[in-house]
DNA sequence: GCACTATATGCAAACTAGTTGCGTTTGTCA
DNA sequence: TGACAAACGCAACTAGTTTGCATATAGTGC
């Protein structure tokens, strides 16, 4: 799902496209790092389209309400967003450069669902969704 | 690792063992969950010890730094804490009540350091943690 | 038991990420 | 081009957490 289609689907749906709205579409659908609120606002700055943090909060909680971005549960304290046209998949972490890079597990997919099917029978839990994500250290900080 | 013998290893350390500390490290030695710092402050107030939340932030601080507990991933924004004495595990975290239930995937850290094995080769990465966290709903609230 | 001293504590103030109310601007469409 | 709701900016607010500094107290020795 690249911007173009993403603002166009937008707009079907009665909602207007403004220059924030369609900048912040635009980093997300050229990236696959999870981003924070403050990354976009410090991006948009960057690209000469300042807009008030109020904005980016709003307009991040607007766009995963459309399920165009989805959360990511990264370290605590902090919301990253990733776009939502990506397969299921992982993080590493790395804990010196704090750089994020995506893994994509299938090879550990069937064991989470195994695991979710015997704690839906032991629990009583159902399990709609998991995060996994790894800590370590990156070629470049070993 | 029970109350006492934590007690007995942080005074051989040099440290004091005051109320708060003692009363703190007697909550995390007799629950599994994942507690926050509010949680905290809140049992020491019904069992008669009410203390400064500054205390209570700087205990678990020097709790997490004598790695008698640990911190624990789990929803972003709130940090949670529980005792490092126990086996690696996983949580099931009920999106409605809130409620968090430890998993012992034995299971899956098979397929999980096969993973890292394979992340360490492929990326260059070493990696030295993982959490994984499971989000569904409890018996209770289906 | 009493004094000494460093550690632990309380309090107030600051800080960060995120939220809310409200008045103003702007994208969309007629 | 004008109407109007959606989007925006600003300022004030909140929750969780941190910091500086003065005071209290646990542990040691007398
Ligand atoms: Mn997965
Ligand atoms: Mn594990
Ligand atoms: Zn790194
Ligand atoms: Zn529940």
């Amino acid at each position: 799902m690249n911007a173009q289609s993403v603002t166009t689907h937008l707009r079907t749906l009665g909602h207007r496209i403004s220059r924030a709205r369609e900048a912040i579409i635009e980093i997300f659908s050229s990236t696959t790092k999870p981003l924070t609120a403050i990354d976009v606002l410090l991006t948009l700055e960057k690209v000469g389209l300042p807009v008030n943090k109020t904005t980016v909060y709003r307009e991040l909680e607007f766009l995963l309400a459309q399920h165009l971005l989805q959360e990511v549960q990264i370290e605590s304290g902090i919301i990253h967003y990733e776009s939502a046209a990506q397969d299921h998949h992982h993080h590493l972490i790395c804990q010196t450069c704090k750089q994020i890079v995506a893994v994509d597990p299938k090879e550990i997919e069937q064991g989470i669902d195994k695991l979710a099917r015997r704690v839906r029978i032991n629990e009583g839990f159902t399990i709609s969704d998991h995060s996994l994500e790894f800590y370590g250290h990156c070629a470049h900080c070993q």
